[in-house]
DNA sequence: ACAAATTTGCG
DNA sequence: GCAAATTTG
């Protein structure tokens, strides 16, 4: 490594990751307030990842939030560099090359992130700069919430219950007025240098329409959603055909907006009531997530609970492709999986319906599901991700009863009455009448015909029978308990 | 209100 | 020791 230079004029790294904001972004701020002129920075790194190396979705979005970004840091008077390679290689190269006193960055939580920062923290002091880190991600980090034991939370309540009080007094951070740019002569490739977006075929088609991408949207669909829906959403929520949900979820993940300035909006613009306590719940739901990750780091690889691995899953290619392409006779989790293809998002309720589908039904592992997420969601983030589908599959942290086993035919009737969404989704069924429209077999051959749907050809017959699947699911996991 | 039951977290 | 545990049917 060169000689560092340590004159007063010698800049300072912001480094961005999941915090692609200015207001409340703690390792901003401090990098502006060193007086130092800044190299504002985002490296695109698919190796050290390894196989959660971000999915098309994410990159889809990943483009448009980094464009945002760099938009935003110019009104400011700074330019965003971007480079794309190896973490460590880079922001260790950089520094040396530049002669950088000390490099910001807000921390990340994936054990890979973690072990990649930790290394970097290490050769940049070993060159005699400074990493200075802080949380920009997270209401409370994973090491400062244990039980009375002094472990980790490993049930949903009691944690948060430990975590509300924390969140009393929250009071986001101000953006930065103004950056010193520190970043003349430094090279920045050309975000489309990065191919980020999809080209042939362009299945993002029907991403554009739905979301805005950077701080600004995230911003406005807080405000939007505060004003509007939070006050209903303990009952809305689960209703797949209205606009019921934040979706903040992609905007939280690429940190456009932190959980504190949420909570904070939330509870100064949202009347106290059911309402906002469940959504502050959901924001509670994701700390509890990344405090299991932080905890239990295979979490995305590995059964929470050990007797789990002797499950006997049952792969089957054709029947996990019917899935994956909404072709599963079960209308609400087809529309669901549409859904997620058309617009790189699901909503919740649906999430938990073809979670509990792939795993009980057709008995396929959820590391497959998990996967299946991961590249199509535009919000996929290894914590809820990992934790979620352990959730569902029964393998997670939860006292979870075994029977829990989603019937997709009285779920539809149940959080889509009407059978709008599914409507939306699957367009089909169209004409097929609200009585049959979440068992489609069930109607009779007239309604059927009149409704121009032939089962088998325009819309498959289900794929499992419900009740015989559900009898299986139990089995397999009786079979547990007999191993055990 | 129940099921069937283990694990967690607090006292 | 004892109460409690998102989302089920």
């Amino acid at each position: 490594m060169s000689t560092s230079s340590h004159s007063a004029g010698s800049p300072v790294i912001c480094w961005f990751r999941q915090d692609l904001r200015l207001a409340d972004n703690p390792a901003l701020l401090a990098a502006t307030q060193s007086g130092a002129p800044v190299i504002c920075l985002y490296v695109l790194d698919d190796k050290t990842p390894g196989k959660w190396a971000r999915g098309g979705a994410s990159r889809w979005w990943l483009h448009h939030s980094l464009a945002a970004l760099s938009a935003s840091l110019e009104e400011l008077g700074a330019r965003l560099v971007l480079r794309r390679g190896d973490a460590f290689e880079i922001v260790t190269g950089l520094a040396s090359e530049l002669g950088a006193q000390r490099v910001f960055w807000n921390r990340c939580y994936e054990p890979f992130a973690r072990e990649r920062d930790t290394s970097i923290k290490t050769r940049l002091k070993q060159a005699g700069c400074e990493a200075e880190t802080f949380n920009g991600a997270l209401l409370i980090e994973p090491w400062n919430l244990k039980t009375k034991d002094g472990g980790p939370y490993r049930v949903y309540s009691p944690y948060f219950r430990a975590l509300a009080p924390h969140c009393d007094d929250i009071a986001p951070l101000p953006a930065p007025s103004s950056v010193t740019d520190g970043s003349q002569g430094v090279h920045s490739d050309a975000l489309s240098s990065w191919s980020l977006l999809p080209s042939s075929p362009d299945w993002a088609t029907g991403f554009g329409p739905v979301w805005t991408p950077g701080e600004d949207g995230a911003r406005a669909r807080l405000e939007t959603f505060c004003e509007d829906a939070a006050r209903d959403y303990a009952d809305t929520r689960n209703l797949p055909g209205t606009d019921g949900t934040s979706r903040l979820s992609p905007h939280l993940h690429f940190g456009e907006i932190s959980p504190r300035q949420i909570w904070h909006h939330a509870v100064s613009h949202v009347p106290a009531g059911k309402g906002r306590e469940t959504f502050l719940k959901e924001i509670g739901w994701r700390e509890f997530s990344y405090n299991l990750l932080f905890h239990f780091d295979d979490l995305p690889e590995s059964n929470y609970q050990a007797k789990f691995n002797g499950f006997p899953w049952n792969f089957d290619e054709t029947v996990f492709k019917n899935w994956t392409r909404g072709q599963t006779g079960y209308p609400i989790v087809d529309a669901g999986m549409r859904q997620l293809w058309q617009t790189g998002w699901m909503h919740n309720r649906v999430r938990m319906i073809v979670a509990s589908f792939l795993t009980k039904h057709l008995l396929i592992d959820w590391r497959r599901g998990e996967e299946w997420f991961w590249d199509t969601l535009v919000d996929a983030d290894l914590a809820n991700n990992a934790a979620s589908w352990q959730w569902v599959a029964g393998s997670g942290a939860d006292a979870a009863p075994y029977f829990r086993i989603f019937n997709p035919v009285t779920q539809g009737e149940k959080f889509d009455e009407a059978g709008h969404y599914v409507r939306e989704w699957v367009p089909e069924l169209t004409n097929l009448p609200e009585k049959y429209i979440h068992a489609p077999w069930t109607a009779p051959a007239d309604v059927l015909a009149r409704a121009g749907i032939t089962l088998g050809r325009d819309y498959p017959k289900p794929i499992v029978d419900h009740a015989r699947a559900r009898e299986r699911a139990l089995a397999a996991f009786s079979s547990l308990k007999d191993a055990a």
